[in-house]
DNA sequence: TCTTTGGGGGTTACCGGTCACATGCCACCC
DNA sequence: GGGTGGCATGTGACCGGTAACCCCCAAAGA
């Protein structure tokens, strides 16, 4: 039952190739699925006609009769920080490269939870949730328990057994790491300038950082908590630059510690000379600035990556996909951290 | 005729909610579509059930039926670029603010043009193309000319007519400006560092730069050809900073100056001391670099919500919707700019 | 009282595909 | 020669909605 003749303005369907070529449209999609039992020569002919006609397949259609999924919506708060920004760049990677169509939706501080559902373009399109703030920990509770997702999140969740649908970085020892770093150094303690946390509690890295000075039995001077942005890590540390016994300070990520290091300029105190500043992430420009940072690299678009082949598996668990890995952090000593003053 | 029950594991559909409703899924439909033609009391027992259910409505059954187009793709190549960054942040929240589902495919630089439109969700997709560079420009190219498509793009189209379909920052006269600036500042002339163009001419900013020069008669230089990163800056200005008649750099983004300012320090140049440096964009960091960096803002977001909005219009042409605009680049002086050394 | 009108709501045909199953045909084997 | 597969294709139902069209009935007007 071939239906009318396609109007025009309307580009071909399935069922115009399948006229052109004469042939039924059974034959068509098994020629554009690639599936076998079809002949040669039928396929060449079919070939042609798409070709002819420049159809092109509709995936709305596709997926909705139930075809193999292939759409993924990525719920992320903020893109202009490079950590969600890296991690997305690895999920549509990865996700591309599976032959997934890639939807993003933005989470805004302010969304209401009761239409997160709303947004997806159907009732059990897979999602990836970047979660490392407080949206979108909050997006990923909201979701429906049917919707298929996995998520990339700054701290594994409470409780024993680890969600599997989860991925993190393994920022708190990385943290313990840089803080000794520091300490190697000279210094008497580290402050620490923190990222808001996804929870109520303290990040991750934050902990990492207090593990340090606590093994050490130093003193544990009170995080200070910022925002995000460069401008949140300057105002954080105005007053706290006038104590000159404060000589290393760790960031919650390079943008704040980008602020830090302009506070401290303007407060007079050299770097690394006066004052040691590491931060989090390895931005891109954090290898160029005026000192370079001292930071810790962290492979989010792996994380992403990963991210996406944790779906997969949830979508074909009988597959037994390999799951992907991504690189622990690494410190990377650059120029802004030296020897204690004092 | 309504289908069979909704087999268990598959979320309710408008089916399931007229059955219990005890109406027809028409109405439904109309419900939920905000019509009007349904009693009050309808309504409410609609959307009690609605609520009941949990139901959610799949947008990909939505579309493949003829309602109303609620779905773009954009394409653009390295979102780890501010530019396009920002310019995608503006085209998503233009977009969701109006219903819209929005798709993200990156461009590799070495995609294939054939399968373009492949990566549509449906043939005639509307799409938003971030053509910055050659990969872009290049996708936007290869675009089935039956596809609704507006672009954010480096330069006007040549011709006479300007496309109506695509949105520019007029950076070449901004990139005067900001050459006068230097000049006025005593430099002999000012040396400028390019992006890639996105077609085989030189770049709108680079011609600004020398309408600059050339209107006061100055020297003209090459200008050195980098990329985009703070890598490629250092690596372009390398050999020219041993020339110390070289006082005033201008470059064609804030990461080549990051870069740059790099490579003069280096080299033992002072900044602003001995050498200006500026750059184009306004990134974040910008304002936090050592020293501050001058620069030229311009407005992305603005232009994405822009290209967003000639999208709307250019698919309901009747609704004669007002296009949005963006602001002029303007020229933020920092401290990377100073008075000539000579 | 009869006709018009318009709101409320149902019916049917798609949209562009996929899936499960039926069918025709020819080679092969006993 | 007839059964038996297996390959190449066709057929009909269905996915979850929307649009166009039809029908029914109460209120208003003639």
């Amino acid at each position: 039952m071939p239906p009318n003749d396609t109007p025009p303005g309307r580009s071909a369907s399935i069922w115009d190739v399948a006229r052109v070529a004469g042939v039924s449209q059974q034959t068509v999609s098994r020629v554009i699925n690639d599936k076998t039992r079809v002949s040669e020569s039928t396929r060449a002919k079919v070939m042609r006609v798409i070709a002819e006609l420049g159809y092109r397949p509709n995936r709305l259609a596709r997926t909705l009769a139930g075809g193999p999924v292939s759409w993924v919506t990525v719920l992320t708060s903020d893109t202009a920080l490079f950590g969600a920004a890296a991690t997305l760049r690895g999920m549509e990677e990865a996700a591309r490269a599976a032959g997934f169509s890639v939807g993003i939706s933005v989470l805004e501080p302010g969304a209401s939870e009761t239409d997160i559902a709303l947004r997806l373009n159907r009732p059990q399109e897979p999602v990836m949730v970047i979660a490392y703030d407080d949206p979108g920990v909050r997006a990923l509770r909201a979701l429906p328990p049917d919707v298929p997702v996995t998520a990339a999140v700054e701290r594994p969740g409470n409780g024993s057994g680890h969600d599997p649908w989860q991925v993190w970085v393994d920022d708190r020892p990385a943290a313990a790491h840089a803080t000794r770093h520091l300490l190697s150094l000279g210094h008497r303690t580290v402050h620490y300038v923190s990222i808001p946390s996804s929870t109520s509690a303290l990040p991750q890295r934050a902990r990492g950082w207090q593990d340090a000075l606590r093994a050490t039995g130093r003193p544990l001077p009170e995080p200070l908590r910022a925002g995000w942005t460069p401008r949140s890590g300057y105002l954080a540390v105005r007053s706290l630059l006038a104590d000159r016994s404060v000589t290393a300070i760790l960031c919650g990520n390079d943008d704040l510690a980008l602020g830090v290091m302009r506070a401290a300029r303007e407060a007079g105190r050299d770097i690394p000379g006066d004052l040691s500043v590491a931060g989090f992430d390895d931005s891109p420009a954090s290898a160029y600035l005026h000192p370079s940072l001292t930071t810790v690299r962290l492979d989010f678009e792996g994380l992403g990556r990963a991210c996406f082949g944790r779906l997969l598996r949830r979508l074909q668990p009988e597959a037994a996909l390999a799951l992907p890995t991504w690189n622990e952090p690494e410190l990377i000593v650059r120029e802004s951290s030296g020897p204690s003053p004092v």
